[in-house]
RNA sequence: GCCCAGAUGGCGGAAUUGGUAGACGCGCUAGACUCAAAAUCUGGUUCUCGCAAGGGAGUGCAGGUUCGAUUCCUGUUCUGGGCACCA
């Protein structure tokens, strides 16, 4: 009976063991077949498990893999696990599960609901980035970034050796080689350092002293910590970086040559944000130091009023006075709470601090107050600026907070309310920039500045250095050693250098990470391990390459290998790692490729970006009462039970109000209470709304059998609803009167009970209808709340494409009949519109162009088997089972997979007539049937000839006739 | 605050190059089948005036360009993502 209705559990079931036994989706390493790359973003298990939000680039990407082995590619389709991270550290915190065990759990659930959607994946090819087999290629990648640096002379990666060669031959432009032989190793280390592309320095950490640990920026919440409230300031420690810096140029260039959106390039050069300016030596009253500022207005140099230099900078404590310094301290201390994007952020609220201090401008021997404030970040430039209040809104503005008088050198361009940062004014007041325009004289600024050896032009990056190290358990130790203060690499041979097992997953001493803790570990012959690990990142800047050769223990991949499947032709992922994973894995790929491991330069050559799919959380209402309140029912705030105690309506989470009795202006005394519940839409005129059924929440959450919900007619309490009756209150005997909620549209979180499982629907529908559903929301790059009603109407779909191949009661009703003009038609136009959509990721449309086909073979009662096999195919890539099962049904032995996708034929669309559009005055008055071959002459004629546009004429000549052949005719007049 | 994106019926969305706005689906609604229900099938469904024929308005908001704008331009509002230790 299975071939009679369609018994999606059967069928799904059948082909995924069958597609397993026969490894239909094995893939080898060459082929006659041209190749394709597809790949997922690499995904890390999370412990709450999939919700529907995040197959959706999978589903993307797996229609797209299947649609390309139907056109006869060899594709590679891999996925496997990120598998290190932050959440397994802290779950092992709170509840003393090893991480390695999490996460092996994790992983298994991860991979059991990825196998009930129907994947394509190539399993055999599988990585884990926790596994040594694999983190032993990130440590040695580690080590060539340590052992290399940037020649800047052949702008790329050379190992570190040649640098070293070139020292002891002839030295750098700092000492000489006979100095550099007469170094100590930590004199020669610490000028290496300088150039590794790996490599260990200070820099600031989020320091919980409490703690006793480093916080992440995503556990710090409003510079306290996320857990307990501590403060956290900011402390420098150790730490290891990547040089991309390095790499800023090449990370611009290799934007070129990929196609990615133009928005997501738009975000990776604003993040890099090369700019060209000049840094300039002023000199400070009073002192023999310089303050070196960076500007990209060099021309504004006579309009500077005041300095502003970032607060953490050694030179604050130098130049503070004696009068200034008690507050300047303060000030550093309240700087130090504060996040780079606090800090960054306040803007209606200006803070800064006088220094006491004074630079002198080299031009005209002004004296320049030095303020020191928090929008000035240390990181950037020279953590210097000079600030010209008549050009930019927010020196102006600290100008006016601090009462620092206004030079003005635009003349009328600067109008004494608002600053104006135009360049194209001619300067004022300017000593010898004085009649220049602005933009002319940044170079004759710059020239002079050279010349007289204050100042030189500068290009800089808002981009900084990549910090490397975490002071965490649960990612790769570094294979480095450290003998006072000198690290050496551990070499090649020893890898990998394992993560070893800790009972303990608190913080080390002085904010080490807990392998710290482990003596016998950190102590070694021949020196103290690194305490600290890698970063999520590490194991994700090149996964791309190993899943291409995952099984190699001689090296991380084979050239050849690499060289056969070259770039990820197809990138499916979220914006989110716009700036991040994207720009770190092509920084490696680049040194990769300067190193000679791999053929190509950038990693990625098409990106696609998947929308987020949000959840839509139901919200009831909590009544913030004050002392002397009333309900909104106009009743005391006590509720009488008969039989039960009083209970007051003052304990807010017990008491949740219908949406009804909020409205605009009310609002503000409610706050929002997330429900774990489904809703059911009612129109109420003409509106939406969503109503709760109240028992069956109650039946579904026990623990909310204690809440009162509250509505207009009565409330629900203790599994009885009851009235607001005035002299009693009593037990009625009513249907769930509304209790309405209303609905907010936000990520997908379990905190706000607005997840929704693919197993359930996959349970319910099947994958191939959550396949398609999952499609037809909307567009992949789209974000769009999800909403399960819909599904049905895709598993309907479904449904009715079944039918037209089998009959519920004869079975298979296909026939070998010559199709006809029409159906052919119908089959063509559909096999063109899939096969443009699926190339440029439409995939939503495609459901929808699948849906008319069957709509339109249903109207012509089609039930010829040269129709419905070509349709079958088309269907393959979205609902993969239901065609194996279609396919095979027709007579075919061998794997709808490897089927040939169809061929459009134009000459089955081809139509005799057109139905033109016709406007008069743009207006849309009638549509008129013309020849397809139609000139203008013959439109004119007849568009005149018509009785609505001689109507809309009222007997006047036209204007002007505008023909589009095969498009509008549009009559002015 | 800065960077990026988005806004179209009751809902998700379609309109690919500036050319018939609302395909397809959900929901709603009327009907067929049924003792009834489910399932299935058929019709209707942007708003508005009108018995109808036929008008008018309409793609967040305000302008502009054009014979013609959801599409291009300027401004603006709101929503989402990112902002360097979540991944």
């Amino acid at each position: 009976m299975l071939l009679m209705e369609y018994n999606f559990n059967a069928i799904e079931k059948k082909w995924q063991q069958q597609w397993n036994d026969t490894k239909a989706y094995q893939v080898p390493n060459n082929s006659s077949k041209p190749k394709y790359y597809v790949l997922d973003m690499f995904p890390y298990p999370s412990g709450a498990g999939l919700h529907v939000g995040h197959p959706l680039g999978y589903i993307a990407s797996d229609i797209f893999s299947r649609y390309k082995r139907l056109k006869g590619y060899n594709v590679l389709h891999p996925m496997g696990y990120d598998a290190f991270g932050l959440p397994a550290e802290q779950y092992a915190l709170e509840h003393g599960v090893h991480p390695a065990v999490s996460t092996e759990q994790n992983i298994n659930n991860f991979r059991a609901q990825l196998d009930k959607i129907g994947f394509c994946y190539d399993w055999d090819r599988e990585v884990n980035t926790s596994k040594p087999e694999y983190y032993k290629w990130t440590q040695k990648i580690f080590l060539d970034l340590y052992n290399s640096y940037f020649c800047n002379t052949q702008q790329k990666a050379r190992p570190i050796a040649e640098l070293i060669a070139k020292y002891e031959t002839s030295g750098s432009k700092h000492f000489t080689a006979a100095e550099w032989q007469a170094f100590s190793v930590a004199e020669k280390e610490e000028w290496l350092m300088k150039r590794r592309l790996a490599f260990s320095a200070y820099g600031e950490v989020n320091w919980c002293e409490a703690l006793g640990t480093v916080l992440a920026n995503d556990e710090v919440v409003n510079g306290v910590s996320e857990r307990g409230g501590h403060p956290v300031i900011k402390k420098k420690m150790r730490q290891w970086y990547l040089r991309i810096t390095a790499y800023a140029d090449r990370l611009l260039e290799g934007l070129n040559r990929v196609d990615f959106s133009d928005s997501m390039k738009e975000m990776q050069r604003n993040w890099i944000g090369r700019s060209e300016g000049a840094e300039i030596d002023f000199a400070i009253k009073g002192s023999d130091q310089k303050l070196k500022v960076y500007t990209t207005r060099p021309d504004t140099i006579f309009g500077v009023d005041f300095m502003v230099i970032a607060p953490e900078l050694e030179l604050v404590n130098q130049i503070k006075s004696s009068e200034q310094a008690e507050a300047v301290d303060n000030y550093v201390a309240y700087v130090k709470s504060r996040s780079d994007r606090e800090r960054q952020a306040e803007v209606k609220q200006i803070t800064g601090c006088f220094t006491g201090g004074y630079a002198i401008n080299p031009f005209n021997g002004v004296e320049i107050p030095i303020y020191i404030a928090e929008y000035v970040l240390a990181g950037y430039g020279t953590g210097a600026i000079m600030a010209v209040p008549c050009g930019d809104e927010r020196d102006f503005k600290f100008a006016q907070h601090f009462n620092i008088p206004i030079t003005n050198i635009i003349g009328k361009h600067f109008n004494g309310q608002e600053a104006n940062p135009t360049k194209d004014a001619v300067l004022e007041n300017s000593g010898f920039l004085t009649g220049l325009l602005m933009k002319d004289a940044i170079a004759v600024a710059n020239d002079k500045l050279e010349e007289l050896g204050i100042g030189k032009r500068k290009v800089n990056y808002k981009m900084r250095d990549a910090g490397f190290s975490r002071q965490r358990y649960w990612g790769e130790p570094f294979p480095i050693l450290w003998n006072d203060g000198v690290p050496t690499a551990m070499p090649e041979t020893a890898l990998p250098l394992n993560l070893p097992h800790v009972e303990k997953y608190g913080p080390g001493p002085e904010g080490e990470g807990p392998l710290a803790n482990i003596a016998e570990w950190v102590n070694t012959p021949e020196g103290k391990r690194e305490t600290s690990t890698m970063p999520g990142y590490a194991g994700s800047s090149w996964y791309f390459l190993r899943y291409m050769d995952p099984h190699n223990e001689a090296e991380f991949c084979n050239r050849a290998v690499s060289d056969y499947w070259n770039q990820v032709d197809l990138y499916v992922g979220g914006t989110e790692h716009a700036v991040g994973h994207l720009l770190y894995s092509r920084m490696w790929t680049k040194v990769l490729y300067d190193l000679g491991y791999i053929g190509f330069d950038e990693p990625f050559k098409k990106l696609l970006n998947q929308g987020m799919i949000q959840g839509v959380s139901q919200v009831a209402y909590i009544r913030k009462f004050s002392k002397d309140d009333i309900n909104p029912l106009g009743r005391s705030n006590t509720v009488i039970i008969p039989g039960l105690p009083p209970f007051s309506l003052e304990e807010p989470e017990l008491q949740l109000y219908s949406a009804e009795f909020v409205t605009e202006d009310n609002r503000e005394y409610y706050a929002e209470y997330k429900i774990p519940i489904d809703v059911v839409n009612v129109n109420m005129q003409n509106q939406t709304r969503n109503k709760m059924d109240v028992e069956i929440a109650v039946s579904k959450y026990p623990a909310r059998l204690n809440c009162v919900f509250i509505t207009s007619e009565a409330f629900f309490y203790k599994g009885l609803w009851w009235s607001w009756n005035e002299e009693k209150t009593e037990v009625i005997n009513v249907s769930s009167p509304d209790f309405f909620t209303s609905s907010v549209v936000e990520k997908m979180s379990k905190s706000k009970f607005n997840t929704v499982n693919p197993d359930d629907l996959v349970h319910k529908f099947g994958a191939d209808t959550f396949r398609m559903y999952e499609m037809f929301l909307g567009p992949v790059e789209v974000s769009k709340p999800w909403d399960t009603k819909g599904i049905e109407g895709v598993h309907r779909f479904l449904k009715k494409l079944w039918r037209l191949y089998f009959d519920e009661v004869k079975g298979l009703q296909v026939t070998q009949d010559e199709p006809t003009a029409d159906e052919l038609k119908v089959l063509h136009k559909t096999i063109k519109k899939v096969e443009e959509d699926i190339e440029r990721f439409s995939f939503n449309t495609v459901v929808s162009a699948l849906m008319v086909c069957v709509n339109e073979l249903n109207d012509l009662k089609c039930r010829k088997a040269a129709i419905l096999e070509p349709l079958a195919i088309l269907l393959a890539p979205y609902a993969p089972h239901m065609a194996a099962e279609l396919y095979s049904a027709l007579g075919h032995t061998d794997s709808v997979l490897d089927a040939t996708f169809p061929v459009f034929n134009p000459a089955h669309v081809l139509e005799s007539t057109k139905e033109y559009p016709v406007s008069v005055n743009g207006k849309l008055r009638t549509t008129l049937m013309l020849p397809a071959d139609a000139d203008q002459a013959a439109a004119e004629a007849a568009t005149l000839a018509n009785e609505v546009v001689q109507k809309w004429l009222e007997g006047k000549t036209p204007k002007k006739f505008i023909f589009v052949k095969g498009r509008m005719i549009n009559v002015v007049m």
